[in-house]
Formats: C-alpha cells, structure tokens, sequence
RNA sequence: GGCUCUAUCGUAUAGUGGUUAGUACGUUGGCCUCUCACGCCGAUAACAGGGGUUCGAAUCCCCUUAGAGUCACCA
C-alpha cells in the first residue's frame, strides 16, 4: 500500500471556521496516524470571492494550533505549486483530453438560453444543448473568439456507486448528475473540476471534507474514471450545527476560531473540544492533549449525525485546561484581560492566584475583578448569614475591632490575616465564620467574590483594607 | 419539490441481537469550606412513531415523521 496522503483545501474567503478547522484537524490526525502526509492546498479559482489576508489567517491558524502541514504554498513540496490560481495552465489542457475523449464538450450557450431552461422543482438543468455540435460549426466558433465554457458530459442512464468509510455505500442515479461546468469561461476551472485534477496530479489518495460533498462525489468519480485514474478513498464528515436546524457559520455570526481566542478560549481546548464534535475514542476520555488526539485517532470513531455546537461543555474543557497552567503562564496569558481591570498596583500575582481556578474563560476576568477597584455602597442585607449568625447587629459591634486587630498588625500576608480574624473570633466568642464573613462583606460590599475575607484583603493592602473598613462602619452607623 | 444522508437523556456520545441502556457537560441535592470556585458523593433525564424479522431488538428490514445536505460560469 502507497503512503497515505490526504489534504485540507481551503478557499480564501476571510476567516477559517469552526467546521473547517475540524476538517483540517481530522485530515491531519488521521494522515499523521497512518504515517502518512498531510498536504495544504488553497482554491482559489474564484477570484470574486478572493479576500485578502484570508491565507495568511489559514496560514497562522493551523500552525498555532498545531496542524502541521508537510506541503503547502508556504512549505513547499514536490507537488506545488499549492495554489490553484498559479496552475490555471494545468486544467485547460486536461479539460481538452476530456472533450477527446467525449466525455466533455465545448458548451456556447448564452446566460439568457440558459435561464430560459425550464424549471423543474426549482432547478435548471442543463439539457446537453451544445454536446451536438458539429466538429465545424465548434472549430469556427472558437476560431471566432467565441466566449465558451467546457461542460463535463453525464451519462444519460444507470447509477453511480462509491464507498464512503462513514456513510458506507452510496449510489445515485446518473440521470440526477447534471452537465457540470468544468472550465468557465474566463478559463478558470471550476472548483469541481480543479479539485480532481489537483488531487490526483498531487498524489492525494484520501479525501476528507465536509458531508456536503457526498451527493456530488459520484460527478467526481465519473471523471476519474474517465481519465483512467484511481478513485480516492472518501471519508466525509457530519456537519457542525449550531442549533438543530441551522449549521454552524461566520455568516450567521457564529464563533470562528478567531473569536473563539478572543472570548478568552485557549486554543487545546478549541482543538480538543471540536475533536470531540462528531468523534469520539474507544475509551470514555473527553480532555485529552493534541499528542493524545493523534494517539487515538480513528475514523471508525467518526459519527455520522450533526452535532450541535455546546459552548457550555467548551467552557467546562477550557476551565479544565486553565487550571492545570503553570502559574507564570497563566499571568502571561491572562495580561491583556487583566490590563482592562485597572488593577493599578494591585499584585498581580496574588490576583492570579485568586482567579485562576475560578473562571473558565478569560472573558470573566473583568467582571470577577471589578470589586477590586469598585467599592461603594454596601447593603446591610449582606451581613446576613444564619448559619454563621451574622448580621448587620454584629458587623456593627466587631468591624471596629476588626480594624483595630488589623491595624497593628505586621505581616500583612493571607495567613496572617486569615490567623488574625480567628483569633478574633475566639476572644469574642463568636464563630470564626461569622467574622470572616463581616469582613469579606465589608472589604467588597458583595455576596460573592472570588477568595475569601483575608486573601481580598492581602491583595488589598492594608491601607486600602482598613479605609474600607471605615467606610463600611460609616455606613452602618449612618 | 427531486435526489442523498441522518435519528439514544437538553447537549456530546457509548452501545454493533440478550446491558438494571454506560459516560461527560448541563441542571439539581449533599459533603467540604472564611462566601464563591475547586474537589468528592448522589439525583435527574434518552432508544422519534408504527409495522415486521427473531425465542429475544436501541441494534437487522420496511413505512411514517422530523432534520440536514445537494440540485451555480461558489467553493
């Protein structure tokens, strides 16, 4: 059996989505765990859709994310160029061989015959018009100049069948095939034909791609078989949805992995969770690394449903990965959202130590964070706590003594503070809860914050802790 | 509409003729605890419907229903 090669084939349309960072991902397991190659290729036969920067963001994706490719247009490899506008030369002259052999034809037929085609269900159909021109009349028209395109030519009758290894058999009536444009008339090929071409000059004998191909896979195979040349294995792969009737897409403004960076998801946990979305391993792991990804592997795995994107369970893997960051890491990684905090000299360390196992997107961050620099009014309400027999009463009788406890003392570290306020506690007689709980109320004017009374008040800093402290006395005397 | 594909808890999935239908997220009860979070223990909830085949069907077949894809000089 020849090496497995297998390819990602992009179009440069702006941004690279979910589902086809999925793709990507899947060819690239899957060719790495055959010993194979995986291969970058870029479409861009339509230079209407061209966007600019849109390979670069391919380009830049799939290397963060560790999808490597062993040829590419930025690589290289023995079977460039990679870009399909830079082998315009090759399409034209296979397109030729095909109108040889009859099985294409120069078509001339203008955009209004074309419209006036009859409509059935909703569909034109080319009616094979031009497949009866004479030998003449088509050397006089292109001798003319006349504008042209090559059109694939269908078998009229039987059926096509291919094996998919998820769908398994599929076969369609030749009849449903239509006269697909191969070349158009600005001499571009069309996305169908290039891809045939391209796939086998560039020795792909595995293609995985979307399921959006599979009811067109049959035109495919009619033309490999006309050029004599060995049909690829298919593996096609179940959309991503985001929702039960709608596909997950830039378009409709969902998540790209772009913006999926950007509200804080790391990327092992972007590239973990999609190979979860229409895979799944023979064990039950769910969190498993890229090295892990490639270790288990498998097409057997692949689901042939669509499966519906959860930002929920994204979340859940991305906490799960943020937890086990070195904690130098997760500073770096968390600077720009911290720098929206205007945390001003607050130590940044203790601050990362406080959040690091409380969020599980970057994106909290901010908002975890704000009582930091905002402090305010305080509800009285919130020194309610039955079971630690806590209330407004009490906070106005010990905040006083808090502070003076704070006052004088010297290592201002969370243990320190935390020993202090038991103490506290013991000499009035009350329960250490109770006193922890004032204080954290009293420091934050909040029913929840992340970290308790004496590492709030650690980061704080005593100067700061013991105005609030003030303020809060103030305002229950008030 | 024609054609193709799909159908297990809310979500992602395990399951390939015999299981108390398993797991994870979510939701939820509890424990732990200076609140929250983490962690730990429990609960919740599914074979779309109907016919077959079979001693026996989530698993095989058919129909219905629902959903997706496709029918371009887009990829």
């Amino acid at each position: 059996m020849s090496e497995l090669r297998t390819r990602f084939a992009p179009s440069p349309t702006g941004y690279l989505h979910i589902g086809g960072l999925r793709t990507a991902l899947y060819s690239y397991l899957y060719a790495k765990k055959m010993n194979g190659k995986f291969i970058l290729r870029i479409e861009d036969t339509d230079q209407g859709r061209y966007v600019d920067g849109a390979v670069e963001i391919i380009y830049r994706t799939l290397r963060e994310t560790g999808i490597m490719y062993d040829e590419g247009p930025d690589v290289g490899g023995d079977y460039g160029p990679y870009i399909q506008s830079e082998r315009k030369n090759e399409y034209l002259f296979y397109a030729e061989k095909l109108v040889e052999s009859g099985h294409a034809y120069y078509c001339f037929c203008s955009e209004e015959r074309l419209a006036s085609l009859p409509d059935i269900n909703g569909a034109r159909r080319y009616d094979k018009h031009c497949l009866n021109l004479s030998k003449e009349e088509i050397a006089e028209r292109l001798a003319r100049g006349d504008k042209y395109v090559i059109r694939q030519n269908m078998p009229v009758t039987g059926n096509s069948t291919y094996h998919d290894v998820v769908y398994g058999d599929i076969t369609i009536e030749n009849s449903e095939l239509e006269d697909q444009i191969l070349i158009k008339s600005d001499g571009m090929p069309t996305y169908n034909f290039a891809n045939v071409i391209d796939d086998h000059l560039m020795g792909i004998n595995c293609v995985m791609r979307g399921i959006e191909y599979l009811s067109s896979t049959p035109k495919y195979n009619l033309l490999y078989d006309a050029f004599g040349w060995e049909r690829p294995v298919y593996i096609h792969m179940p959309p991503i949805m985001k929702d039960a009737q709608h596909k997950l897409s830039k378009r409709n403004g969902d998540a790209s992995y772009e913006d999926l960076i950007k509200k804080g998801f790391l990327k092992d946990a972007i590239i973990n969770y999609i190979a979860l979305l229409g895979w799944s391993p023979k064990d039950d792991s769910e969190k498993m690394s890229f090295a892990e990804l490639q270790r288990k592997f498998d097409v057997s795995g692949i689901n042939k449903s669509p499966s519906i994107f959860d930002p929920m369970k994204l979340a859940w893997l991305n906490s799960l990965y943020i937890k086990e960051m070195p904690p130098e890491s997760f500073a770096e990684y968390a600077k720009p959202w911290l720098e929206t905090c205007y945390l001003k000299d607050f130590d940044k360390r203790l601050v990362c130590k406080l959040i690091q196992s409380r969020i599980e997107t970057f994106a909290e961050i901010e908002d975890k964070l704000r009582f930091l620099v905002e402090f305010g009014d305080i509800d009285d309400g919130l020194y309610v706590n039955q079971k630690q027999k806590a209330d407004a009463a009490l906070a106005k009788n010990i905040l006083p003594k808090i502070k003076d406890k704070l006052y004088v003392l010297k290592n201002w570290d969370n243990q320190n503070l935390f020993d202090t306020l038991v103490e506290l506690s013991a000499e009035l007689d009350c329960k250490k809860g109770a006193v922890l709980w004032i204080a954290r109320v009293a420091l934050t004017g909040l029913a929840v914050t992340p970290g308790g009374a004496s590492e709030i008040a650690e980061i704080l800093g005593k100067e700061e802790t013991l105005r609030r402290i003030d303020c809060a006395i103030m305002q229950l005397n008030a």
